[in-house]
RNA sequence: GUCCCCGUAGCUCAGUAGGAUAGAGCGCAGGAUUCCUAAUCCUGAGGUCAGAGGUUCGAAUCCUCUCGGGGACGCCA
C-alpha cells in the first residue's frame, strides 16, 4: 500500500521538477500513518521538505503535489487533502486495500520475508559462554536474542551461520579442571581446599564423581598435571552437553561451535603455526607491537581506543584479547560480510579495542558490528532474586525455563529493546491469562482455529470473492495492520531489534480480538462470512508467521 | 576522572532517518456473554516525556550542560 503511494507522490515530485527546471529535485518519500482518522489512511509529509527548494510555502508544494499527481489516483483514492502544516492525506479506497488480503494469502508462510540482505554471508555470534558451569538467566538473554536476531536476518534475505565461540582455552578452563581434580580426590579421602577462585559449584562433585565411577582411581597414578588435563576435558565435555541441552530447551540451535582450543591454539592441517602466533606476526608486521615491562602491547590508543593492551603477559602467556583478535581475523578470513557479535553490556569497553584491533591489520571495521545486551534483573514477588556466582546460588536458565516454559521465556526476554535493562517478572510470567502478553497472542491465533473449525461445521470457506464485502472500520483497519507486517520485519532486521516485531504482535492480536467481539465471523450472510474467513486467515498466517521468527510456537488450540 | 546504556502514566515499557491533540500492557474504577473459547472486549481516571539552554516551520526524538539510576575502565575471561 505505502509502495503505492510512493509511486505516484515520487512520480508527482517528478512533474514538477520537469515543470520548473529543477533537475535536483530529489526526495525520500515518507509515508506515514497518522494515529488520528480525520487524516486520512496515509500521509505524507514531502511538500514541508521540499518546500524550500522551489522556493514556495508548503501548503502550496502540497497543492502543487496533488495537481501533478498520475491519473490512476483516481482508481486508489476517495480524497486527497492538504492538512495542517502542509501534509498530504490520502483516504484509500476501501477496495484496494482489502485486495492486498491476495498477496498475504499468496505469500503463506513467506509473507513478511524479504530480499533485503540479498544473500549477504553474516555470522551472528552469541552466547560463547565458558564451558565452566551452567548457563544463567544472563545467557539466556543473549542466547534468544541472538538466535531470533539470526531468524529475522534469515527471513530478510541475509545467509546467516550461528556460531557459539568455546572459550576451552586459558586460566578459567585450568581452574574447573583443578576443581573437578580436587573434588575427585576427595572421593578417596584426600582432601585439599579449593582455591580462592576455584569452582565450588554442586556439579563439579557431580563430574568428579562421574570420572570415579568411569576410571576408578586411575587418575590418582598419573601426574597431577595429566589428571587435572583429564579432569578439564571430561568436565568441558559434559558441561558443553549440558549447554546444548539447556539451549535446545529455548529452541536455540547453533551453526557452529568453534573451539578456541582447537582453532587458535593448535596448529592446523596445511599451516605452519597457530592462529594465535600467526595474528601476533601480523600484528608484529604492522608496526603496533610494543615491548614494554616485559610484556607485548598492542598500541590501541593510535587506532582510536583510550588506552593500549598487554597481548602477551610477562609470563610469556597469551592474554584472552589476543585469541580474540585471531578468532575475529578468522571470521574475516572466512568470508562473512558481515559480523555481528552478540555481547553483554559489561564487556562494551572490548568494542573499542577489538576494533582498534581490526583496523590495525587493514581490516574493514564497519563490517563489525556489536549488539550489546543490557542485564535481566529476575523478580519474584515484586523482589528482586538476588545471584551471587560466587556462593554458586545463581539460577540457572533451565531452571526458569521448567517453570516458567520455552515460549513464555523466549517472549518475555524478547520484550524490550536490548538497551533496555529487562525485568523478568516470575510471577507475571506463569499466570495464564490475558496478562501474559504470550497467550494473548497465542490465544488470537488459537482463537482463528477454532473460528475455523466452527466454520466447518457450518459448511462455509473462505473465498476471496466477495472481499469487496469487508468494509468495517474494524476490517480495514486490521487489514492495514496486516500489510505493516513486511515493514516491521524489515525494520527489525535493519536495526537488529527483535522486540519490534514481538510489539506488532501485540498490538495486531490485539486488533483481532477486537475485531472478533465487533464482528461476527461465521455468519448467516456466507458471502460475508467467507470473506471474513479470507480476513482472519491471512491474520492468522501473519501470526503464525511472526511467533515463528519470535521462536515461539503457535498453538491451534488452547 | 574517562566511556557506554537508561530517565516517558502509580508499575513495566514502546515511540518507526525530527511531524499533526504522546501510546500499550499491568494496576485502579465501572461495564459487556440467548451467539465462532470471557486466556476476550468496551468506558473512565491517570503526563511539566528528569531539568535547563540551543538547532527550525515543528523536538520525547538531534546538540550542549546539570541532576539521578545501572554498567565498564586488569599482565581476568
Amino acid at each position: 500500500m505505502k509502495e503505492d503511494i510512493i509511486k505516484v507522490v515520487c512520480q508527482s515530485v517528478e512533474n514538477i521538477a520537469k515543470n520548473n527546471d529543477l533537475p535536483d529535485l530529489t526526495v525520500d518519500i515518507e509515508v506515514g500513518m497518522p494515529k488520528r482518522k480525520e487524516f486520512g489512511d496515509f500521509s505524507v509529509n514531502t511538500a514541508m521538505l521540499i518546500a524550500n527548494k522551489i522556493g514556495k510555502k508548503p501548503r502550496e508544494v502540497a497543492e502543487l503535489i496533488i495537481e501533478n499527481l498520475p491519473p490512476e489516483k483516481d482508481e486508489l483514492f476517495n480524497k486527497i487533502e492538504i492538512a495542517g502544516p502542509g501534509f498530504i492525506n490520502f483516504y484509500v479506497k476501501e477496495e484496494s486495500i482489502v485486495n492486498k488480503l491476495l498477496e498475504i494469502e499468496t505469500g503463506g508462510k513467506k509473507f513478511g520475508t524479504s530480499n533485503i540482505g540479498e544473500g549477504e554471508k553474516v555470522l551472528v555470534e552469541f552466547v560463547s559462554a565458558n564451558p565452566t558451569g551452567f548457563l544463567h538467566m544472563g545467557h539466556s538473554r543473549n542466547a534468544v536474542v541472538g538466535d531470533t536476531v539470526a531468524r529475522i536476518l534469515s527471513a530478510s534475505g541475509y545467509d546467516v551461520v550461528k556460531e557459539f565461540y568455546i572459550n576451552d582455552a586459558g586460566r578459567q578452563m585450568n581452574l574447573l579442571g583443578e576443581s573437578v581434580f580436587i573434588r575427585y580426590k576427595e572421593l578417596f579421602g584426600h582432601s585439599e581446599e579449593l582455591s580462592e577462585d576455584g569452582y565450588k559449584g554442586g556439579y563439579v562433585k557431580d563430574i568428579a564423581s562421574k570420572i570415579e565411577s568411569d576410571k576408578g582411581d586411575s587418575l590418582l597414578k598419573d601426574s597431577p598435571e595429566q589428571a587435572s588435563e583429564y579432569c578439564k576435558e571430561f568436565a568441558k565435555g559434559i558441561l558443553l552437553e549440558e549447554i546444548k541441552n539447556d539451549l535446545a530447551e529455548v529452541n536455540v540451535y547453533f551453526d557452529e561451535w568453534y573451539s578456541e582450543k582447537e582453532n587458535i591454539h593448535t596448529v592446523l592441517k596445511g599451516s605452519e603455526d597457530t592462529k594465535l602466533n600467526a595474528i601476533k606476526e601480523l600484528l608484529n608486521s604492522k608496526g603496533v607491537l610494543e615491548e614494554r615491562e616485559g610484556a607485548l602491547w598492542f598500541k590501541a590508543t593510535e587506532f582510536g581506543d583510550t588506552q593500549d593492551w598487554v597481548l602477551i603477559k610477562s609470563d610469556g602467556s597469551p592474554t584472552y584479547f589476543l585469541a580474540d583478535i585471531a578468532y575475529h581475523f578468522d571470521k574475516y578470513e572466512r568470508g562473512f560480510d558481515s559480523i555481528i557479535n552478540i555481547w553483554g553490556a559489561d564487556h562494551h569497553g572490548h568494542v573499542s579495542r577489538l576494533k582498534a584491533a581490526l583496523k590495525s591489520i587493514g581490516l574493514d571495521e564497519s563490517r563489525f558490528k556489536v549488539l550489546l545486551i543490557q542485564f535481566v534483573r529476575l523478580m519474584r514477588q515484586g523482589q528482586e532474586v538476588k545471584m551471587s556466582k560466587r556462593a554458586g546460588s545463581y539460577v540457572t536458565m533451565s531452571e526458569v525455563v521448567e517453570e516458567v516454559g520455552s515460549d513464555v521465556m523466549r517472549f518475555f526476554l524478547l520484550m524490550r529493546s536490548t538497551e533496555s535493562h529487562l525485568d523478568f517478572d516470575l510471577d507475571l510470567a506463569k499466570k495464564e491469562s490475558s496478562e501474559n502478553p504470550v497467550y494473548y497472542i497465542q490465544y488470537a491465533y488459537a482463537r482463528i482455529g477454532s473460528i475455523f473449525k466452527k466454520a466447518k461445521d457450518e459448511g462455509i470457506s473462505q473465498s476471496s470473492n466477495n472481499l469487496g464485502l469487508l468494509k468495517a472500520t474494524e476490517e480495514i483497519e486490521l487489514v492495514k495492520k496486516l500489510l505493516l507486517f513486511p515493514e516491521v520485519v524489515e525494520e527489525s532486521a535493519k536495526s537488529l531489534a527483535p522486540h519490534k516485531v514481538a510489539y506488532y504482535l501485540q498490538d495486531l492480536a490485539a486488533q483481532f480480538h477486537m475485531y472478533y467481539n465487533k464482528c461476527r465471523v461465521v455468519d448467516e450472510n456466507q458471502d460475508i462470512s467467507s470473506a471474513r474467513l479470507y480476513l482472519i486467515s491471512c491474520v492468522k498466517t501473519v501470526l503464525g508467521n511472526g511467533l515463528n521468527m519470535l521462536g515461539v510456537s503457535a498453538p491451534e488450540r488452547m
